[in-house]
DNA sequence: TCCGAAATGATTACCGTTATGATTATGGTC
DNA sequence: GACCATAATCATAACGGTAATCATTTCGGA
């Protein structure tokens, strides 16, 4: 898993389909699904595969770069990721868009919960969802 | 939809199958997905249809009667509702087992911030994963 | 320019879940 | 107990998102 080449961590060549990828995320500020991204780049011309924009995606989430997360009905939403460190987002259940929020004490709870109750390896989820002032006008 | 009347509040009539899977859940401390179920039941000699759990796995859970959540990959598991009011958990990633966990702090918290950005219809997910003292032993 | 390795992408598989629709079982009534 | 309307069942097939396959293309260093 963890290598250690002198290459960049991301992808070792750069291809005119990862930067579209790239782009396409950059260029929202809403959490979008893979298939919606595929869309678009087809339907701007871009030609690429669906199997390629997964890839990109979960390449760029390893590495930090996007955010995501997963809608109630499972589907998988990417948005870029603005702040290094640990956070969770409030999420419009319409249009994907999302701001971040800390929650240093949530984070802390939730391990020290775990661990009182004997669990190790502890991962949480927490997203929020509502519906924004723009969708509900 | 709440009902009252001398038969459980479940199923309008009784019937062989919601009885076993009712059981299944019961029998379990458990998170259990509903092909997990629907197989304990092949297994154990009852006959009983895929969609038929699925059909009582919701019914239960919108009467409050199952927690529900899904898990990292996307399936949707159930236990059974130890307590009525709001409640999240803290679940094992391996073997299901759960801890039902309160949060006051948390919900208050999620809902103001969500308003305060401007978001309505607010809900939130919140479950913590980890690998319980067994299943790591 | 050449070449090996990496990336691509059409296709197919996968997996959990849900819709369909013919069949069966339930429970109130006579 | 017999009857019947209706709810419940369940095999099957569809669905939707995602991941694997693998032949082909592209990259970029020599």
């Amino acid at each position: 898993m963890a290598d250690a080449s002198d290459h960049p961590a991301r992808a070792s060549r750069r291809t005119r389909q990862g930067e579209a990828v790239l782009n396409v995320v950059l260029g929202s500020d809403n959490f979008r699904s893979a298939q919606d991204i595929h869309a678009e780049l087809r339907s701007s011309g871009e030609a690429v595969g669906l199997t390629t924009v997964y890839r990109h995606l979960a390449l760029l989430t390893d590495e930090g770069r996007l955010d995501a997360l997963q809608t109630a009905d499972g589907e998988v939403v990417y948005r870029r990721c603005h702040s290094e460190s640990h956070h969770h987002h409030v999420v419009c259940r319409r249009c994907g868009r999302g701001v971040e929020v800390a929650l240093p004490d949530l984070e802390r709870w939730a391990e020290a919960t775990a661990s009182a109750l004997g669990y190790s390896d502890v991962t949480h989820t927490v997203e929020i969802f509502g519906v924004c002032a723009d969708c509900r006008g």
